[in-house]
DNA sequence: AGGGTGGCCGGAAACGTTACCGTTCCTACA
DNA sequence: TGTAGGAACGGTAACGTTTCCGGCCACCCT
């Protein structure tokens, strides 16, 4: 078996008391050069570890928080990313990150829903960053327990008062205000945008694109698709509608990357060309764009970022537990890239003759 | 602020010993229905919630594993999907998963390296995961530490002994050897193999391809380039030196879809259509192949199943600490998509003028 | 009626640390 | 020379559990 040597065998073997050792594994001033090279030299002879959990039992900390990846049944690139950043974050402090993946009912009271041990139990958790999918039993629930926590915004449902929370936001609105405006300077004019406005994501998108719009007293159109499991499928679907009922149209901005590389095909099976006949913008900067061609022009998100600022905000948090709450937002950059030109001939006025195919 | 309420809290008010308190908190059964119900009534009352630090530091257990991705810049899709399987496999023990991003030196000895402390230090930990691209120094750190581990074994450097660790592969080998026997099934005899030597894990695929070619007594073909960021780079490249040095092949394997993607762009750049023309073949089945058409021909990796076999070796390792060594191998599945079919016209036999667009 | 048995329970040690408090001893200054 | 003060350090309580051990009581058997 393997000797298990703890602080009490050091103080034994150099002679000196437990609270000596202590205060040289922590740096404490109050120890003479001498015993203090004396104990260090017995832990490493002996190859001794302290002990976390006792430490953090005496300190009441557990120097761990926990990201929580709720309602997401694949961890998509982009939530892996910002907990690479959160983990990165949390490194640099020492401090560890907890990830667990969670799944709950939206409508289930927030006293009914039953919370994973880790969060339920004291003492296993600092903090908590809340990512995936949300809704507003989950958040009150934790409030409840009084544990430090925030939560990447974006992804929210339900009238929460955000006024409430720590939270971290992309900028979904600016964005695609950006690439709206980017794609009227090059003169387009029939602009649609493609989005399922019952997701709030989505909805924000839509609002950028709406403000750039109207602020060139342009016309608004909206493509509004249901989107459950399969933006890119309704990225297909979408081109196809397009082609029926508009064959004017000259650009297309997209909720997300995905939805655009959905178009992106829809149109390519119809012959239609991108940008030749149309532009397309998309939102994200997933990673899988870089094997479509064109390359889709597209609004990056910081993504690591996004979880380097909500690791951040969680700490400020823990170190002070009256931080006001408050909502940051990282901003977003317009990527021009090759799906978007000057307008182009449009949809149907080549004489192409359009086909939905199935 | 918030009044801590412990298990002596829960004992006086119940009046009971805290023993009994503990009891009925583990479901022993040495307790009175009666007493029973009436601690688990205060429980409820004051909503006592049990400290697990202090469980843990009396138990000498940490119930929680730690999943290490080392030296990865960014979590790759790939990555993530074995994590999700790790994570979701050990909630169904109710353990908890710590994350951590770690880089290290390959040629650093094991005594000098240094580690993170959640696993330098004790009881953070029940055990590891290894995960990412890994070296012999870090492993024998490790297992200096006499921690529980596993290894995800393909991307692993260097020469180990295998038969010392406990570790899980997925079957790189007989995926390649499977998708290039259906390639000689369908006609081809041409057929080259496009990897990393330098790579174990590309150098398993290339074993696969040889077998299944000796098997059918046909010439081997092997473009090796070296592979460093940009596998995508890598295969655009690629493509271009089959298009100067190969005009008489008709199919080609690549180490993974990410190669096999840069190869089909490639090979869209300069004319040649897949699978008319060539047939091609990934490996790995990555999220971004629903985003390219053709749709590739690849072979399957269950990466939730590898995370879930680490996490299941893990905790049966922790069961057993004298568990033998074991190598456990996922098994991968050829899927048929759209870039492959019988032998085309190969390149250049159609009077197509070949050339190489930078 | 006395002793054995088993159910139920309370007290206290233990887990490995940190932090507080008190003691010793040495130095510097009046 | 006496004393104040500070440096260095040891002992011990505490953190919140679990577990062991022993005690009490009711019941049953002889």
């Amino acid at each position: 078996m393997f000797e298990y040597v703890s602080i009490r065998d050091i103080a034994r073997r150099a002679g000196v008391g437990v609270s000596t050792v202590s205060r040289v594994l922590n740096d404490h001033p109050e120890t003479s050069q001498q015993t203090r090279e004396k104990v260090l030299r017995i832990i490493r002879e002996v190859n001794y570890r302290p002990n976390s959990r006792a430490r953090q039992l005496v300190k009441n900390t557990a120097e761990t928080i926990c990201f929580i990846l709720n309602n997401r049944d694949v961890i998509n690139p982009f939530h892996s990313r910002v907990l690479m950043g959160v983990a990165r974050y949390a490194r640099t402090l020492a401090k560890n990150v907890i990830f667990m993946q969670f799944d709950y009912p939206p409508d289930a009271p927030p006293n009914r829903l039953i919370l994973p041990p880790v969060i339920w139990e004291r003492g296993a958790l600092d903090g908590l960053v809340i990512a995936g999918t949300n809704y507003p039993n989950f958040i009150n629930a934790v409030k409840a327990l009084r544990i430090p926590f925030v939560v990447f915004g974006n992804n929210l449902f339900g009238d929460l008062q955000i006024r409430d929370l720590h939270s971290v936001w992309f900028d979904n609105e600016g964005g695609t205000r950006k690439s709206t405006e980017y794609l009227i300077e090059l003169g387009h004019q029939n602009i649609w945008c493609l989005v399922d406005t019952t997701k709030p994501w989505y909805r924000r998108c839509y609002d950028g694109y709406c403000q750039a719009m109207e602020q060139h007293q342009l016309r608004l159109h909206k493509l509004d698709v249901r989107i459950e499991d399969s933006p890119f499928n309704a990225g297909v679907e979408g081109a196809k509608q397009f082609l029926h009922l508009q064959p004017q149209l000259s650009a297309i901005v997209a909720g997300d990357d995905e939805i655009a590389l959905g178009v992106l095909s829809g149109l390519n099976q119809n012959g239609v060309r991108v940008p030749d006949d149309i532009s397309l913008v998309g939102f994200d900067d997933i990673e899988g764009l870089k094997f479509v061609r064109p390359l889709l022009t597209t609004v990056r998100v910081d993504k690591e970022k996004i979880g380097e600022e909500l690791a951040k905000l969680l700490f400020e948090l823990l170190q002070n537990r009256d931080l006001p709450p408050v909502k940051r937002t990282v901003s977003t950059e317009l990527l021009v890239r090759e799906s978007s030109a000057r307008p182009g001939r449009g949809l149907g006025s080549n004489g192409l003759s359009i086909e939905v195919v199935s």
